[in-house]
RNA sequence: GCCUCUGUGGCGGAACUGGUAGACGCGACAGACUCAAAAUCUGUUGUUCGUAAGAACGUGCUGGUUCGAUUCCGGCCAGGGGCACCA
C-alpha cells in the first residue's frame, strides 16, 4: 500500500485520450442547448478552409476557443460552440486541374480528414451543427439572402476595371496579383472593364465607422485598422466655373486654403480628360502612357508626378483670377470627385508638382511660433493670411467660414468621402455559390424567385480548358426567363467566398444547419451576438468588415435584429519556429540537425556547420513546420493543448520549441503521479463530504489550503481576462506546492480530496482528457466537464499575520512580520527593530514614516 | 512619409488600481536515487563586489512628478504591424 511516487506507472495518454473523445462523442456531451434560465455564451473560432491538413496555427486558435468554451460552460453559461468549414474557393479548382479530381470530391475528402484530426484534439464542439459552405442547403440560403438584399437595393451591377489573368481567363483578387503577375499562371495581369455584381457596403460606411466606438471588446489595433480602411474625410465640394455652361467640381478637406490655390488638377480618368483626349493627340497619348505605366511596380514605388496642361482655365470663386487646369497622374478618379484645387504652399504633392512645372506658390498660412519646421510646404497649424475675409482666423475657424461662404454663393457643398469602395463579388469560377440571376435579352437582368432556389452547381463539369466551366457547360446556363418565359441564360459568375463567411455564424444558431429548412431567426436572436470570436489578425479588415456589414444589411432586410455580430474579438498571434540553414542556403528540418557536445548545431548526417536562423512564421519552404498528428502521437493531445497556451500570451506570436512541449508533457505526467499517489493515500470523492476543521490542521497544510483559494481566484481571474498563460502558471505553482506536502496527504484526506477535486476542475479546460480520467478514477460522479467551476472564499485570502517590506528612503532594507490588527505605531516599532533597518538609519532623524496597510513601510531620513 | 503597438535575466514571459521586480516555464548547474545512464525527486540560477552578513547597480535611453516608478508625464532611440499620392 505504501506506494512511492517514483514507482507510479506513467500516464498512458494514447489509451486515455481516445477513450474520452469517444465518450464525449457518443453522449453528445457538448451539445448546445439554449436555456433561458441561464446566461448564454456563443464562443466561435474563425472556421477553417479545408486545405487538407490541420496545422499548428489551427491548434492554437481552436485550443484558445475551447478553453474559453469549457470555462464558460463550467461557470454556468449555456454555451454554443460550433465548428464548420469555409469550403468554397480557388484552391479546390486548382487541385482539380492538377490532380484531375473534382473540386467537390477534393473538398469533402479534405473535410473528412481534417474533421478526424480536429476530433483527436478533444475540442468541446457541438458536432450536430457541423456544416460546410458548399453544402447545398447553406448556399441555398445564401442565394435567398442575396435576393433579399437585391430587392432592398443593396446589390447592383456595373462595369468596372478588374485584374484579368489572360492565361487563366479569370479575374484575380488584388491579393492574387504578385508584382503585376498572376500568382499561378505568371502572366502579366491586364486591367479589363467587366460587368460585375457589387454590394453596396458604402451605404453603411458611416455606421460601420461609428459603431467601432462601441466595440470595446475588440482590440484597439483592429478598430484602428478598420477606421483607416473606411477612411472618412469631411470637407466640401467646390464648383470652379469654366464658362457659363461648364464647370469642374473638386473635393477638398482644406477649403481655408482656397486663396492659395494656383491651379486645378484632374485625374487622367476624369470624364473631362477623356473628352479632351478624343480631340487632342497629346492628351490621348498622356492618358495612354499613364494607363500602361500605372501597373508597373517601379512606377508605383517612385511615384513621380507627371502632368499636362489642358489649355482650360477656371474662375477662382472669390478672386478675379483664372487658374490653369492640368491633367495629373497623382489625382485618383475613384476618390472624391477626381479633381482637386492645388495649394502648393500647404500640400506636399501640390508643392512637388508646382516646382516641377514651375507654377506659382502662394503662402496663405502663417505658421505657429513654436512650429518645428516652418518651410514650405507647410502643413501644420497657424493663422490664415493673404486671404481676404479669412485673414487672421485660425485654421479651424477659417475652414468653417470658408465653407459657409462657398455654400452661400452657391458653389460649395458640405461633403463626406470614404476610401471604402463597394464590394465586387463576382468571380469567374466554378467552385462557389451561384449567383441567382438571369440574363434575358428581352427583360434584361431578372432575379430568380425564391421558389426556384436553390440554383445548384452542376456536378458534370470539366476543367480541360481554361476559364469558367459553368460558361462551357452544355445545358446548365440555359433557362426560361421567369419574367417573359423566353429563352435566357443564367449568371455564370459565382460569389466571392468572403460572402460565404459573412453570415456563417448566423447559420450555426439553427439546429442541424446541414439539413434544416428553417432560417429560424428566433434561434439566431437567442444566440447572437457571438460573445467571443477568435481568429488571426490577418482578417482584421476584409472578413471582419464584411461580416459586420452583412449583419447590418440583413437586419435592414428584416431577418435579424442585432446590428453587430461580434461582441468580443480576440486575435491570436502566429506560431513561429527557429529555422536551420546550410551554408549554401538550403533549409533544414529540425530532424536533420543535431547539437554537438560543444553546443554547436550541425547536420546530423555530415557534421556540417548549421546556421541557426531567427524564429519566424512556420512555412513549408523553410522546413520549420511541425505536424500536429505526430505531436499528438508522441506526446498526447493534452500536452499539445497545454503547450500552445502556456508561457506566451495568446495574442502574441508563439515561439514553438520541443523543449517547451516536453515540459508540458512532463507536467502531465507529474499531475498523473500526484493524482495516483493521492488516491493511494485515500483521496477520493467520498472524502470531500467530510467536514474540515481548519484550526486542527497542521500549519503547513492550513497554508496550502488557504493558498489554494488564492489559486482558484487567480486562475478564474486569468481565464476571465483570456490570460491562459497566467492560468497555466498558477496551476503549475499549485501542483508544485502539493508536491511539497505529499507526506501530509494521508492524515488530511478530506482537505486534500477537496483541493484535488477543485484542482482537476481548474485544469480541465486546458487538459480535459487527463482530468476526465482522474475525475472518474477518484469516484466523482458524471463528467468533470459537467461539474461547476470551483469558488473561493475571500476569508481564506486574508492572513492574520503578514510579511511587510520595510524601506528606508524608498530602498528595501528588510522585512517584518506584523499582525493584521497591529496599530500603526506598533508596526513602525516592529519595523525599526529589524537589524538591517536599524543599521541603515543609525543616528539619523526620521523625517517621515509611511505605512500603507498590507503593502509597505517606508522611513524617510 | 503617416497611423499604431511593443521594449523586463541566456530565452518565453509574471508583477492587482504606483508599494518586496523577475511568479511560472525552458535552458544551465548541483545533490539524492542508480553499478551506470535515462526517468524521477530536491535545490541553485539578474549582474558585480564580498568567506559571509550585506552592499552597489538593474525593467531601451534621458529628464520630471513622488516617501517610493516596469507602472504616471515630457523628450529621444530601437523593433514589429498596418496604410501608403485618399486632396
Amino acid at each position: 500500500m505504501s506506494l512511492d511516487i517514483s514507482e507510479i506507472v506513467p500516464y498512458n495518454f494514447s489509451v486515455v485520450e481516445p477513450r474520452w473523445q469517444e465518450f464525449w462523442e457518443k453522449n453528445q456531451s457538448f451539445r448546445s442547448i439554449f436555456d433561458s434560465s441561464r446566461p448564454k455564451c456563443y464562443v466561435l473560432e474563425m472556421f477553417m478552409y479545408p486545405s487538407g491538413k490541420v496545422h499548428i496555427g489551427h491548434v492554437r486558435n481552436y485550443t484558445i476557443g475551447d478553453i474559453i468554451a469549457r470555462f464558460k460552460r463550467a461557470c454556468g453559461y449555456a454555451v454554443l460552440h460550433p465548428v464548420g468549414w469555409d469550403a468554397f474557393g480557388l484552391p479546390a479548382e486548382n487541385a482539380a486541374l492538377k490532380s484531375k479530381s473534382h473540386p467537390k470530391e477534393w473538398t469533402y475528402k479534405n473535410i473528412e480528414v481534417m474533421r478526424k484530426q480536429i476530433k483527436s484534439l478533444g475540442f468541446s464542439y457541438d458536432w450536430t451543427r457541423d456544416f460546410a459552405t458548399c453544402d447545398p442547403k447553406y448556399y441555398e440560403f445564401q442565394q435567398k439572402l442575396f435576393l433579399a438584399m437585391y430587392q432592398k437595393g443593396l446589390i447592383y451591377r456595373k462595369n468596372s476595371e478588374v485584374n484579368w489573368d489572360p492565361i487563366d481567363n479569370c479575374v484575380l483578387a488584388n491579393e492574387q496579383v504578385v508584382d503585376g503577375r498572376g500568382w499561378r499562371s505568371g502572366a502579366i495581369v491586364e486591367r479589363r472593364m467587366l460587368s460585375q455584381w457589387f454590394i453596396k457596403i458604402t451605404d453603411y460606411a458611416e455606421e460601420l465607422l461609428a459603431e467601432l466606438n462601441n466595440l470595446d471588446g475588440w482590440p484597439e489595433k483592429v478598430r484602428t485598422m478598420q477606421e483607416n480602411w473606411i477612411g472618412k474625410s469631411e470637407g466640401c465640394s467646390i464648383k470652379f466655373r469654366i464658362n457659363d455652361e461648364a464647370h469642374i467640381t473638386v473635393f477638398t478637406t482644406r477649403p481655408e486654403t482656397i486663396f492659395g490655390a494656383t491651379f486645378l488638377a484632374i485625374s487622367p480618368d476624369h470624364p473631362l480628360a477623356q473628352e479632351l483626349a478624343s480631340s487632342d493627340e497629346k492628351i490621348k497619348k498622356f492618358i495612354d502612357d499613364h494607363r500602361k505605366g500605372s501597373v508597373s511596380t517601379e512606377f508605383m514605388e517612385k511615384q513621380e508626378k507627371f502632368g499636362l496642361a489642358t489649355g482650360i482655365f477656371v474662375h477662382h470663386p472669390f478672386l478675379d483670377k483664372k487658374l490653369p487646369v492640368f491633367i495629373a497622374n497623382f489625382v485618383l478618379m475613384d476618390y472624391g470627385t477626381g479633381a482637386i484645387f492645388a495649394t502648393p504652399a500647404h500640400d506636399e504633392r501640390d508643392y512637388e508638382f508646382a516646382v516641377k512645372y514651375n507654377l506659382p506658390i502662394l503662402d496663405v498660412i502663417r505658421p505657429d511660433e513654436d512650429a518645428s519646421d516652418k518651410r514650405l510646404p507647410y502643413v501644420g497649424s497657424g493663422v490664415v493670411i493673404n486671404s481676404d475675409f479669412l485673414n487672421g482666423l485660425s485654421i479651424s475657424i477659417a475652414r468653417k467660414v470658408a465653407i459657409d461662404k462657398l455654400c452661400a454663393i452657391g458653389v460649395g457643398e458640405r461633403k463626406k468621402f470614404y476610401k471604402l469602395r463597394d464590394w465586387g463579388v463576382s468571380r469567374q469560377r466554378y467552385w462557389g455559390c451561384p449567383i441567382p440571376m438571369i440574363h434575358c435579352e428581352k427583360c434584361g437582368i431578372v432575379p430568380l424567385k425564391n421558389e426556384d432556389l436553390p440554383v445548384l452547381l452542376p456536378d458534370d463539369v470539366t476543367f480541360d480548358r481554361p476559364g469558367n466551366p459553368l460558361e462551357h457547360h452544355a445545358s446548365w446556363k440555359r433557362v426560361k426567363c421567369p419574367c417573359c418565359g423566353g429563352s435566357a441564360t443564367r449568371e455564370t459568375d459565382t460569389l466571392d467566398t468572403f460572402v460565404d463567411s459573412s453570415w456563417y455564424f448566423l447559420r450555426f444558431c439553427v439546429n442541424d444547419p446541414k439539413n434544416s429548412d428553417l432560417l429560424s431567426f428566433d434561434d439566431i436572436q437567442q444566440w447572437m451576438p457571438v460573445d467571443q470570436y477568435i481568429g488571426g489578425v490577418e482578417h482584421a479588415i476584409l472578413h471582419l468588415l464584411y461580416a459586420r456589414f452583412f449583419t447590418k444589411a440583413l437586419a435592414d432586410c428584416g431577418f435579424i435584429k442585432i446590428r453587430e455580430p461580434f461582441k468580443n474579438l480576440f486575435t491570436q498571434g502566429m506560431v513561429c519556429s527557429v529555422t536551420y540553414q546550410k551554408k549554401n542556403g538550403e533549409w533544414l528540418s529540425p530532424s536533420e540537425v543535431v547539437r554537438n557536445q560543444g553546443g554547436i548545431w550541425e547536420v546530423a548526417a555530415t557534421g556540417e556547420r548549421v546556421l541557426v536562423g531567427r524564429v519566424e512564421k512556420m512555412s513549408k519552404s523553410k522546413k520549420n513546420v511541425v505536424d500536429p498528428d505526430t505531436i499528438i502521437k508522441d506526446y498526447g493531445t493534452d500536452a499539445l493543448r497545454l503547450f500552445v497556451v502556456s508561457d506566451t500570451p495568446a495574442e502574441k506570436d508563439f515561439p514553438w520549441s520541443y523543449e517547451g512541449l516536453e515540459g508540458c508533457w512532463r507536467f502531465n505526467n507529474r499531475l498523473w503521479r500526484l493524482f495516483v499517489f493521492a488516491q493511494s493515500r485515500g483521496v477520493c470523492a467520498a472524502e470531500c463530504a467530510r467536514e474540515i476543521n481548519l484550526e486542527s490542521l497542521k500549519s503547513n497544510v492550513r497554508d496550502v489550503y488557504k493558498a489554494f483559494h488564492l489559486t482558484i481566484k487567480n486562475v478564474t481571474y486569468s481565464l476571465d481576462e483570456r490570460g491562459m498563460n497566467r492560468a497555466v502558471a498558477y496551476v503549475r505553482d499549485c501542483v508544485n506546492s502539493l508536491y511539497s506536502c505529499l507526506d501530509d496527504i494521508e492524515k488530511n484526506k478530506p482537505v486534500f480530496s477537496v483541493i484535488i477535486r477543485d484542482l482537476i476542475k481548474l485544469l480541465s479546460p486546458m487538459v480535459p482528457h487527463i482530468c476526465e480520467e482522474v475525475w472518474n478514477r477518484l469516484g466523482f460522479e458524471n463528467l468533470v466537464s459537467d461539474h461547476p467551476w470551483p469558488s473561493y472564499d475571500e476569508k481564506f485570502l486574508q492572513k492574520s499575520s503578514i510579511t511587510l517590506p520595510v524601506q528606508v528612503n524608498g530602498k528595501l532594507r528588510g522585512i517584518v512580520e506584523v499582525s493584521i490588527d497591529d496599530p500603526d505605531n506598533v508596526v513602525f516599532q516592529k519595523a525599526l527593530m529589524v537589524d538591517n533597518v536599524k543599521n541603515v538609519i543609525g543616528s539619523a532623524k526620521i523625517k517621515k514614516q509611511i505605512f500603507v496597510k498590507g503593502k509597505i513601510i517606508n522611513f524617510v531620513v
